[in-house]
DNA sequence: GTCTATAATCAGATAGAC
DNA sequence: GTCTATCTGATTATAGAC
């Protein structure tokens, strides 16, 4: 279950104005850091639950100037999800994730989708609580398919070149695995965990099992 | 990722009176024929997502005539999220997860749960997008975390009876057991996948893992 | 860039007729 | 038990002053 003593995530330090000397009173925001402050906020609430009255009150300005800075709720979810898709699809295409052995394509792919997991926390855990209530959750989710697709079809590969057990169907195992991995972000903290221990971890759990290797 | 091609929940046909004669035109209801009406809306759209209106159009009744029967959004919630507890917490009092090695009874519970998650799939659903915003939320999310935390006691005390692979932090084994088993709820659907052996597919892949067995 | 004020809509919930 | 009508407050979003 996972449950999590504290499903908050902490809101990053503000960023400064580009040329900005120090000691500004008053926070100054880009897109970008009122899309963290939102995010921030969407996931500690839920999307549909977190107000735009909320999302200012969290920046520390009144709704209409965060008005003045974003377009609306939609577009701040669609840059979120944007962030987390583009980080898990440039996986597909690294060198380790399109040669060797399919076992080991997928190996490295579940490393990398933990790593990208840690460093994009929040975009990601946004990305996984999408409901499909809007157009732009519905391409979100599309988008989403068509990644775990991409892993399942690597598991039947590895599974017809008999380097997957053969007692377990293969659609259920690449089910398995993408549930094993995107279960991290209901509990995985920066700085409360071992982040570089954690990936290597996850590969040997997924594929060796939790048992005392024979 | 597991993306859902479309999240929806079937839901249940509609519950004739008890002394009910049959061809009936109306659909009559009582609190937990609604309650399920209610849990599949809550998990298609989000529960915060999700209107009384909604809630009482998917149930063929107006607003008020919904309100005849409950007595408010949040106790429908509550109610389905009693029932998913319940079910869970069952397990921890039954014979085979009280007696025998840590690590036996360990997998007991993760099969058990399994077959939970199945029988109970909507409720169990619900319980595990819960975010907090709420009294009753919380409450919820306390009770998931006593359970995670005795599932997180028995992997401990399987460690060290050398009963689990040393090289892979309890703690940290915990939350992927426990991920791994709940992320079943964001594909498993009755009838479209092989019920029966599902969880002794879980058990064999969490705890020997995906590879061909040496 | 930030603010106050406000429009337009929709939410959960209730009153009371039939 | 079901309905129409309505209340009250919250929501997304905008207008326009400083």
């Amino acid at each position: 279950m996972s449950a999590d003593p504290a499903p908050e995530f902490r809101v990053p330090p503000r960023t400064r104005r580009a040329r900005g000397e120090a000691g500004a009173r008053r926070p100054v925001y880009d897109a970008n850091s009122l899309l963290a402050v939102a995010v921030a906020e969407f996931n500690a609430r839920g999307y549909d639950a977190t107000s735009m009255e909320d999302l200012s009150r969290a920046a520390g300005i009144t709704k209409s100037s965060f008005y003045h800075h974003v377009s609306g709720k939609e577009d701040l979810l669609r840059a979120a999800l944007q962030r987390a898709l583009d980080g898990l699809f440039a996986i597909l295409g690294e060198r380790h994730a399109t040669t060797g052995r399919a076992v080991d394509r997928l190996r490295y792919i579940v490393r990398r989708q933990v790593e990208v997991l840690q460093d994009e926390l929040p975009y990601v855990t946004l990305l996984l609580r999408v409901r499909g209530n809007t157009d732009t959750e519905r391409w979100a989710l599309e988008r989403r398919r068509t990644f775990d697709a991409a892993l399942a079809d690597l598991v039947r590969e590895a599974s017809r070149a008999g380097q997957m057990r053969e007692d377990v169907d293969p659609s259920i195992a690449a089910k398995l695995i993408s549930g094993t991995v995107n279960s991290i972000v209901e509990w995985y903290r920066p700085g409360r965990h071992g982040a570089a221990a954690l990936p290597e971890d996850v590969v040997r759990s997924v594929f060796e099992g939790v048992l005392p290797h024979p």
